[in-house]
DNA sequence: CATGAATGAGTCTTCATTCAT
DNA sequence: AATGAATGAAGACTCATTCAT
């Protein structure tokens, strides 16, 4: 079920199947559209319910599209839970977040979608509490596989951690975003031009992390 | 003189001063409002213009968006051709690449919301276009400067080029995006919470790709 | 017991109590919003009510209002049965009644907001079934005054006494709504400009009336 | 030309019978419909001009409402403007007044109709602007034709001018309301039963104010 | 060339009413 | 009787684009 908040009680209460039948054709619309085009009428039609309906589950336009990241979130959380509970190392595990971003991304690809238009000035005046939704759940899971990883000297000391784990998420969410949008698809045939199989990809770029670019 | 391409010979043909001016607010519309939300009656009347001007100089409200880009570029390879003549080592021209990320960010803080936007979906129809436009100047350098770092053997041998320099475009992309919008601003204050200087942040950095993180 | 008449028997065999309840919700709701945006389904939520009950109980928007006017008439012959009753001279009797149109519009100040939205195009095809609703009660009571103040003298002889009642309801109806709207409250306060009391002012507006203007 | 105003200076340019078309269904509209349930597009279409149009002429629903209010008060005005010229005395200039009250009401329905309208508590938050507009030119002609009355001794000492000011506008408004709208119509007739022409009417109300009720 | 008036399709949202449970 | 989920028509307002002057 559908974590309980931004919509009524009303749908709440209908079957777990309708639930997500609603959210997926919404998160189709949004994504394809962007928040600005899409249209409540239409998705409403495309989930079979009347915009009366649609209207009593989400009080607003903007309550659904929150609704769908909670729904994102929730994904995000599932991909990641594995990951920590992982038997392996820390550049194991790591290899296995970004095998689940482009996974995810290919799966969910408009749910991915969606994150691109959530940073869009349109949206901004949600940014604090889109931010907190979104990346709370990942800054967590860094927080704790790198403090494993300096316990288990599979990290040199000294590294400013924090700093560590945004480099590697702005990694994460660009081959995220790589995989999920047609712009940033481009981009990165642009720089990888010859065939790249995703686990080379993956191994390649955990290879300059790991052992720097240094000789 | 704005790079003729997506306009007509009339806007060619008035003065490079009004030409800037009418670019100049139309970054502003598009970066305060987002591409949908922006109004192009508005930016003819900021910019002091008829409508009529307005569309004999653009045919259209995306051809005016895609001269905005076109700027944009001129601004990108403006920042970036101090770096490839720049003395000094690979990793201090990198530096200078992420010190121009940030500056620039807020500097041309509208231009960059726009980068933003353009991954958007509502333009994916122009991602082809787009990605040539904005990436092509970018993907050169890093070939050029890396070419060097090896031949001066700065890095070490066997690096995939390719993905080294996808890696550290993306991340100074994803640093642009945190000083540009206020969603990726707040994502960096969460793995961020310290007090850490734009010098300090890009050192550690760099400290990160250039030894690894490997003990 | 509201008195039988737009609504169904259900509605009769529910306790007073909570009869008065519903009623005093809707009250509120038609005289702070008017008539088209009051809203029937906030009056039930209010009413601590199911809409189906609500709709159970009254057969349309329509005939909740008209039983809300069927209140107020109620409270209305209620103020004016004092008056006739009361020993003393019929311009003591009108006193009273100014002094009652006052202070009733002041108590029961969102029924009287209600009298003004019934005079509405929006309603007009209501308007003779409402007006012998609202002011047969009222019509009767100048009737018996007049011909009481005729009988003992205390008016003169020739009078149109259809006018007069005319004219004397005129000017209470519109000191009524000078205290129940905002609009005429206002309005009397540009005639009114210095302080006024009430009692001064019903003194002042009787003494024209007795007396006339002429010197 | 329409006093220059709510609206935009598109609108004063269009030629003045196109502009008093508008108005005029504008004016329709509101009066048969009420200001909530009045549609801006079938004005729009009933006045022969696009939606786009209208809201090019006049901001928002509010706005031209608003205009129409001034329409009116310019319509008042030049009610108004005979009586104070008028050669003859105090009961002379009243009787114009009622007089034209009536007529006026009769002519411009729609537009009187519209009075009834404003004080409605779903405009109440234009209460202070509209009284304003429409009752300050009253108050002025009532200040000037009492007091030139006092001065020419026909009428008596010690009169509360501005209580006389508010009961002699009462009585005109409700005269007003009484001609335009069905429900006060409705109302006016269970008063005066009998046959009883304009004039007399007239004649009797100011027989009663003038001489007064008592022997 | 410049102007700016005109166009009208398109969208979010509200709410009286019905009816299955 | 009571409930409350479902319905869908309706309406204010925006804005890219056209074209007569």
């Amino acid at each position: 079920m559908i974590k309980e908040r931004r919509y009524s009680r009303t749908f709440a209460n209908i079957p777990d199947e309708k639930q997500h039948f609603i959210i997926e054709k919404a998160i189709k619309e949004f994504a394809q559209k962007g928040y600005i085009t899409a249209n409540i009428n239409r998705i409403a039609k495309e989930a079979n319910i009347s915009i009366g309906s649609m209207y009593s589950y989400f009080p607003s336009k903007e309550a659904l599209f929150l609704s769908i990241i909670d729904e994102g979130v929730g994904v995000l959380q599932e991909a990641l839970k594995g990951v920590t509970d992982t038997k392996g190392g820390f550049f194991d595990k790591y290899h296995q977040m970004l095998k689940a971003a482009i996974t995810y991304a290919k799966e969910y690809e408009y749910l991915h979608q969606i994150y691109l238009e959530i940073s869009t000035e349109g949206l901004s005046h949600l940014a604090t509490e889109l931010t907190q939704s979104m990346e709370s759940v990942t800054t967590e899971v860094y927080e704790i596989i790198l403090a494993e990883a300096e316990a288990s000297d599979e990290i040199r000391k000294g590294l400013d951690k924090q700093v560590v784990a945004f480099c590697l998420d702005n990694i994460a969410m660009m081959l995220q975003f790589s995989f999920a949008s047609k712009y940033y698809y481009e981009r990165m045939k642009l720089f990888i031009s010859g065939e790249r199989d995703e686990d080379e990809l993956i191994d390649s770029i955990i290879s300059i992390l790991k052992n720097g670019m240094a000789p």
